[in-house]
RNA sequence: GGAGAAUUGGCAGAGUGGUCGAAUGCGGCGGUCUUGAAAACCGUUGAGGGUCACACCUCCGGGGGUUCGAAUCCCUCAUUCUCCGCCA
């Protein structure tokens, strides 16, 4: 959520740069303006009529005090209308409150300078490629040929005991799996972040804390008994541990790592996209959430960057970054940069981390902030990514190390799998 | 799941209808003293709205109610603790 105070200030430069999203908000910002002195100009009503009422009750206090009975019972007439009047501006209060954050909350966050302007994915900005995508001739597999091949992961099994996107994983599959959630979490423990295991169902609070919900309610799987919700991934539980904290500025940065299984219903999509691992509605993931100061959260998005590439470099991995064009980014977010790894039997690359700078958009929204230096407070910038998201990188390291003899496990990875080679 | 008790500022803990945004202690910050530190002493120390700055208003787990007036009384929800039941 944008801030009105930024509105007020900065009406141009806002609007300027929603167009890089293809968002026109010159309409809601002259409204949400107009209801915001409208706001004002209520509040200093009520609280005028709130002060008049005050001295009041304390006079009447007075008069009981002294035996003034008379006295009290005539002020009493008075407060009653001031009541009467302080209710209604409540209430008029209120409605123009709640108004005006509806129109606030359908503003997008402000993206980047740097975000280039564009439709959709096709206008996203490669910023660079590295690792060599690999020869596999007209006999390789796509990985759920693979993985039926060596019986390591059972889709079959997965639609028949709950439903399509919830494979079994078995055997050498459940312990890659293992193995590359263990390999994350160290390499992200060795960076300095702390390791939490979080719960894998929040509450309604924490679902409109960063943003699932009213609005992308459909995409998570809620149990309606207790109203809660299954999470889409670790970010929720783990940025919402800091909704309605204060931090102390010497607390930056907060660096926290999640490994969590993930729960998306996907409604609507289909086709080859959701093909074996491609698209699940459960999954693993492992999360790097970091709370920075504003001053320094875009050094903090190049140094997540860097972390996440050098996971998929140990992984031995072709990979691609992708500079998110204003029309791909999210509603939330500032800048993201996605990571592709290519799957070389079915010759595509897939998104396996998406790595992003919220700026104060969540804080705002979750009053999440930090006493500065000076004593004052401040929103903290949040910022998180997937290092990384497991089937797809399973996918991919399928696919391109498949041999005559089996399947060649990466060098990093050996330590944690205990094998070398699923065969 | 059943019965009971509780929820106050960073923490501990007073406050049961009137000037209480809240005693006191600890912690934090600033200062005096000191070569420096500790101790001692003095001051300061919640959040939001509003204002050039004040004034002023709101917040004592969340929501609602009673009252001229609520941290204090009532209802409701949540959470925590104790006992019982069940249980990985």
């Amino acid at each position: 959520m944008l801030q009105i105070n930024y509105l007020r200030e900065n009406k141009a430069e806002a609007i300027e740069r929603l167009a890089v999203k293809n968002f026109d908000a010159s309409k809601i910002i002259d409204q949400a303006i107009e209801l915001d002195n409208l706001r004002r100009q209520t509040q200093n009503q009520l609280d005028e009529t709130l002060a008049e009422a005050n001295n009041a009750s304390r006079e009447i206090g007075g008069f009981f005090k002294q035996g003034m009975i008379n006295e009290a019972n005539e002020l009493k007439l008075k407060t009653a209308e001031l009541k009467a009047q302080s209710r209604e501006l409540t209430e008029k209060l209120g409605k123009i409150v709640s108004d005006l954050k509806e129109l606030i909350i359908q503003l997008p966050n402000i993206p980047h300078p740097s975000v280039p302007s564009g439709n959709s994915d096709a206008d996203n900005e490669t910023i660079l490629q590295e690792g060599k995508i690999p020869e596999l001739g007209d006999k390789a597999l796509p990985h759920w040929e693979l993985a039926s091949k060596y019986n390591i992961i059972d889709f079959d099994l997965g639609s028949k005991v709950t439903g399509a996107g919830f494979p079994f994983y078995i055997g050498k599959g459940a312990k890659l799996q293992r193995a590359l959630i263990n390999f994350f979490l160290d390499r992200a423990m060795e960076a300095g972040y702390t390791e939490i295991q979080p719960p894998l169902m929040v509450n309604e609070d924490s679902g409109y804390g960063t943003g699932q919900l009213p609005d992308k309610e459909g995409q998570m799987y809620h149990v309606g008994i207790d109203n809660l919700y299954m999470i889409p991934t670790a970010e929720v539980p783990i940025t919402n541990i800091y909704r309605n904290v204060i931090l102390k500025e010497g607390e930056l940065p907060v660096k926290n790592v999640a490994y969590s299984q993930c729960f998306r219903r996907e409604a609507g999509s289909y086709g080859k996209d959701v093909r074996g691992l491609n698209r699940l509605h459960q999954f693993d993931k492992v999360e790097i959430v970091q709370i920075q100061h504003p001053d320094k959260s875009y050094e903090t998005l190049e140094v997540m960057r860097n972390h996440i590439a050098s996971l998929i470099q140990d992984l031995e991995l072709p990979y691609r970054i992708l500079r998110l064009c204003g029309g791909d980014l999210s509603f939330t977010s500032a800048l993201t940069f996605d990571f592709e790894v290519y799957s070389a039997a079915q010759k595509r690359w897939l998104e396996v981390s998406s790595v992003s700078n919220f700026e104060n958009f969540q804080a705002n929204r979750m009053k999440l902030r930090f006493k500065d230096k000076n004593g004052k407070t401040r929103q903290a910038h949040t910022l998180n990514g997937s290092a990384l998201a497991l089937p797809r990188i399973v996918a991919a390291l399928l696919e391109n190390n498949q041999t005559l003899e089996g399947i060649r496990i990466p060098e990093a990875l050996v330590p944690y799998t205990g094998f070398e080679l699923i065969n």
